[in-house]
DNA sequence: ATGGTGGGTTCCCCA
């Protein structure tokens, strides 16, 4: 079963690219980030017509994920526990076969000591705390997604630079490991430990054309999803071509 | 220290 991850940037903008994407691709499950549209707007038919169930939570303007499946999607639920109507739409989960999966966005953090880097931090403390009591690692758990924020310096293509930055600090590490601290492993690392391996790669600065990214969208696995992995693979060409996503796709090959 | 580009909305926000 290949389970994908892709931050999309707006899923109405980048119809064209998905599709031939999953038509290349085929993957089992895609899990999309930043679909940027209500669920009303979301083009539901296209994936249907394509053989995937369909399961949104979407938002005006920003955020909004969203669960592509061959197999059906059970047990959605969508946000983090105690949320009202007017928060963030940035977390869908579901169960697909035996795979418990947990889709996210998280909080992008604008600047180290933001207000937006506070409520960072403190998303980031609650999804630890809803995985930790959700789910239990015995299971095949699989979270996926934009999780803006490096593990090390091996993602990142200038450390230096990017030392104690928005992406990188030490604290958004740290509450990188707190979701993990659950029992859930970074399932690319575990298969390459070298370096230079990126996902996000910034418009602004042309970073995809200057070799110049981060590893910011990442599968986290609990043992048993982890023994069922047999790899995982950046698909870096699907980051270049006409009107690309500043994001790169995530394949994760499961037995 | 700042800005660059891209997507979506509305005279600007977010990444």
């Amino acid at each position: 079963m290949k389970i994908a991850t892709w931050n999309v940037n707006s899923v109405r903008a980048r119809l064209p690219r998905v599709v031939d994407w999953i038509e290349s691709r085929q993957p089992d499950v895609l899990c999309l980030q930043e679909i940027k549209c209500l669920d009303e707007q979301f083009p539901r038919e296209v994936f249907e017509d394509l053989g995937y169930r369909v399961a949104t939570f979407g938002q005006k303007t920003y955020n909004g994920v969203a669960i592509l499946s061959k197999q059906n999607i059970e047990d959605v639920f969508r946000g983090l526990p105690g949320e009202t109507q007017d928060a963030h739409k940035r977390v869908i989960g579901a169960q697909i076969g035996d795979t418990l999966l947990l889709n996210l966005y998280v909080v992008n953090g604008e600047r180290v000591g933001s207000d937006k880097y506070a409520f960072k931090m403190q998303w980031m403390q609650r999804v630890a705390d809803f995985v930790r009591e959700r789910y239990d690692m015995k299971e095949k758990v699989v979270l996926c997604g934009d999780f803006n924020v490096t593990f090390d310096d091996r993602d990142v293509y200038d450390p230096e630079a990017w030392r104690e930055k928005i992406l990188c600090s030490t604290e958004e590490r740290k509450a990188l490991a707190k979701i993990q601290e659950a029992g859930l492993t970074d399932a690319f690392r575990h298969f390459n430990q070298e370096g230079g391996h990126y996902t996000w790669w910034d418009f602004r600065t042309r970073g995809f054309e200057r070799g110049q990214g981060l590893r910011i969208d990442h599968f986290l696995m609990s043992q048993a999803a982890l023994a069922a992995t047999k790899g995982i693979e950046i698909d870096k060409r699907a980051r270049g071509g006409e009107k690309p996503s500043d994001h790169a796709p995530v394949v994760a090959d499961l037995e």
